[in-house]
This record gives structure tokens, C-alpha cells and sequence, in this order.
DNA sequence: CCAATTCATATCCCGATGGTTATGGATAAA
DNA sequence: TTTATCCATAACCATCGGGATATGAATTGG
């Protein structure tokens, strides 16, 4: 599940798929028509975007009649939220350790 | 403020960065050299890698003689720590939208 | 002083990636 | 049944990014 992670970090490290998640974080479910107009470039570009945010399972898709609806996971950010709270305690760990040392030092 | 969330995306969208990183979080303050042996890439590679990470304020150098010596700044996760944060909180205020609807509907 | 070590920078290469236009399938509208 | 709309996919192109090797500056050791 080390993939799921890569996944997520990649389909985050480009803007405009962060802003294409923003909306949908924001304003809820829309189609690709909605969401193509204000993003500043192609529909198929849009349409490529999604598909790299669905498959790292930030957002789902829906079919209805001719549109499509997506709408964002949050609870795909999980495994980016644990990352980093990993990282801050592997480095307040650290900090622990130097404080035990300088207590010893003190006694 | 913008650009420093860009680079952070960015900086650890490269799976090599982010162990790069996770070395320093969890082993401290180290070396090129020592990063390099483990990293199974070259050491200028190496040495761009932490270009990035630097210049995304992820970690910071030293030098000491011939030797540069790099320590990881977790702090600098802040702004991903903020982004996630809201994107949730987005998500949790239109479900109470949501559940508010609901409840006017109940009545 | 000369040789070796450590690292950063320059240069080059190639695959990945983000954009475009073209196209086709499915559905809605006329 | 045509025609129009919505979207995904294909094909293509330019740029970016991560890798390697080559090189040189700074420092240390003999």
C-alpha cells in the first residue's frame, strides 16, 4: 500500500489537479462541463485530471444520462495526514532524545 | 504563500525525495556521503534531491570541512498539514449542510 | 606540496507528463 | 430519425524531471 501513497503525492504535486479537487471539496458533486469552464484549459485535459485524481481514490464518478458527476474523497487524504504526523514524531522523538540527554547531563 | 505550497506538493511527489526526507526525520542530521550509500542513486543526484528539499524548506545544510550536513525541518509540512485540514473541513461543513436539510425536512 | 576525498554544478539523455486537436459513442433534443 | 451535446479516448507534441557521467572547487591527509 506503499503505491496507494506514491498515488496520492503525485496526483497532489500538480495545481491544477489541486484546484480541481478544491472545487470539488468546496462545492460539492459537478460535471465536467462545470468544471471544464473555469479551469482555463480543455475538456479533455479535464477529463485526463480526473481520472489520475479518481484513480488515487480522491474523487468518484457518477454516470448520469449524457454527464458526468464527480465528487471528492477526503478520506483519500488519510494515508498523507498519517505520513506527516509520522514524520513530525519521528522528529519530536528525536527532540525527546536530547532533552534525556541534556537531563542526564544535568544531573 | 502560494508558490511555497507548490513546491512542497512538488518536492514530495518524487518517492526518492520523500525517503531522502524520512532518512533525516528518523536518523537525524547526516551527511551526503551517508545519505548517498543507501540511496542505490549517484551521489549528484543525490545532491539535487536535496537542492529540492531545501529550496522547499524541508531540510537545511551545514557545512563542516569538505563535508555538507543536512538536518530534516519538519515544521515546513505545515502548509500540507493546513491544505488537508480545509479540504476536509470543506467536505464536513456541506455534510452538516447536508444534515441540516435533513433535519428541516423531519419537521 | 601533492594526492585523495567530499560535494556541487554542468551537460546530456530519455521517459514521463501536461497540453492540444481529432474522433467516436452515448444520450438528449428537435 | 436526424442533429446537437457531453464526455472519454487516441494521437501527437513540447517541456519537464530524474538519472548518469564529467568536472572542478574546497578541504584534508601524507
Amino acid at each position: 500500500m506503499i503505491e496507494t501513497r506514491d498515488l496520492l503525492f503525485r496526483a497532489l504535486a500538480d495545481p491544477t489537479r489541486r484546484a480541481l479537487f478544491e472545487r470539488l471539496c468546496e462545492g460539492g458533486e459537478q460535471s465536467v462541463g462545470a468544471l471544464t469552464v473555469p479551469s482555463g484549459i480543455s475538456q479533455p485535459a479535464v477529463s485526463k485530471h480526473l481520472a489520475v485524481l479518481r484513480q488515487a481514490g480522491l474523487i468518484a464518478g457518477r454516470h448520469e444520462g449524457r454527464q458526468s458527476y464527480y465528487r471528492a474523497q477526503p478520506a483519500a487524504l488519510a494515508p498523507l495526514v498519517d505520513w506527516t504526523g509520522r514524520m513530525t514524531r519521528f522528529w519530536e522523538a528525536r527532540f525527546d532524545d536530547l532533552n534525556d540527554v541534556l537531563k542526564r547531563m544535568d544531573q
